[in-house]
DNA sequence: ATAAAAGTTAACTATTTGGTCAACAGGTAG
DNA sequence: CTACCTGTTGACCAAATAGTTAACTTTTAT
């Protein structure tokens, strides 16, 4: 007696309560790191007892895990698939523009994705290797096709890729140092467009393509 | 009884066995982050007891704090402070260069700066209000004047460092996925050399100074 | 030689925390 | 109405861990 339809009512106090603990699990684990964020916290933020965290989630990893996922699911979506119509022009800027809006829009995800990555990616290891790799190296030939039909300078299409996804992330990963820097309190949504603008004029330059 | 003097014998194992605790510690925060990583886990990478921690470190909070210091010390070492006299191109070649040695050879300092950023900066505050705010304002004017002189094109300084900054430190943060992607087990000293002429190349197009 | 200082270390403690459990509440289907 | 499933929650427990203590050894200064 469970089929899609049913799921309607129950489902939706699961997907509700689930989604709210993800949230807060995901602000937890960016403040503290994985073992600094307790239970506890994330139970506090979610506005929940402890044991109906502990319902929903068999355990801290699984809440982990979770909030992983969710995130792989952002850098998917985030990543602006590139596609071989546009030429090497319109390709960069595209990839440019929605890697800049998802920092903007999503820091968490960034950031908790960073924070994996630096700790060694325990638990992207797979990810990493599989997913990954594969899709730089499609967009890495791509790119070397455009090179050498002579549509663009003759860069390293890995470190391009690199350069992109660093300068992109940069503006969500480190937030606080650039608010900082600027003497501001948060970002505006000119930011958006200038940091766009800067680094599209930028790397397309440094491609050979203005 | 405690001049400088006295302090060849009896601080040098002082010396000694701080330094090799803060490496070990080093390594620790990085993996497990601060919470993760425990007195015992450092006390064992650091092969003592970990009573012998806590006598060289009043506690844990104190040895993050020497880590911090000594991660602080190598960022200013390696900024690679940039000289009005050389010009635009001279000085971004040689910032870039300093950055990406830096971030080769001591990527955990650079891991370590970046997991506290990420996590909001809790006890860089005030270094990044004070210290760097400083310093990148200086070095903006700087790269303005130029501008301003017809010596470079006209691109946002502040990006600018911020776009350097990123790139660079990508390679030691990333280090994991980089090295996943390429499907190697280390970078070589080739790599280092690649990375040098990769971003001098396309940042200085970028700047118009090729 | 010896006293003081510096360094070493096992054992212990108080606290924190992940996870369990059992009792209970609310809605839903037949 | 009633039996069942879903969800809620306080109380509890075992393990992990930061930090203390006190006994001991080694080094240094005179």
């Amino acid at each position: 007696m469970k089929n899609n339809k049913e799921i309607k009512k129950t489902g939706n106090i699961r997907a509700l309560s689930q989604h709210k603990i993800l949230i807060a699990a995901s602000t937890e684990f960016v403040l503290q790191g994985y073992k600094g964020a307790t239970v506890q916290s994330i139970a506090d933020r979610a506005s929940l007892p402890k044991a109906n965290i502990l319902y929903y989630f068999k355990n801290k990893e699984n809440i982990y895990h979770a909030v992983l996922e969710h995130t792989l699911q952002m850098w998917d979506e985030g990543i602006g698939d590139i596609n071989p119509e546009d030429g090497p022009k319109a390709a960069i800027e595209k990839f440019i523009e929605a890697k800049v809006r998802m920092s903007f829009k999503h820091p968490e995800s960034s950031k908790i994705y960073a924070m994996e990555i630096i700790q060694g990616a325990q638990h992207l290891k797979d990810f990493a290797r599989t997913y990954q790799r594969k899709w730089v190296r499609e967009k890495a030939q791509l790119f070397q096709q455009w090179i050498d039909n002579g549509e663009m300078r003759d860069v390293n299409p890995i470190h391009l890729i690199f350069l992109i996804w660093s300068a992109t992330q940069h503006y969500a990963d480190f937030e606080t140092q650039i608010l900082t820097i600027m003497n501001r309190a948060d970002y505006e949504d000119e930011d958006v467009e200038d940091v766009i603008a800067f680094l599209t004029d930028m790397i397309l330059r440094g491609c050979g393509l203005h």
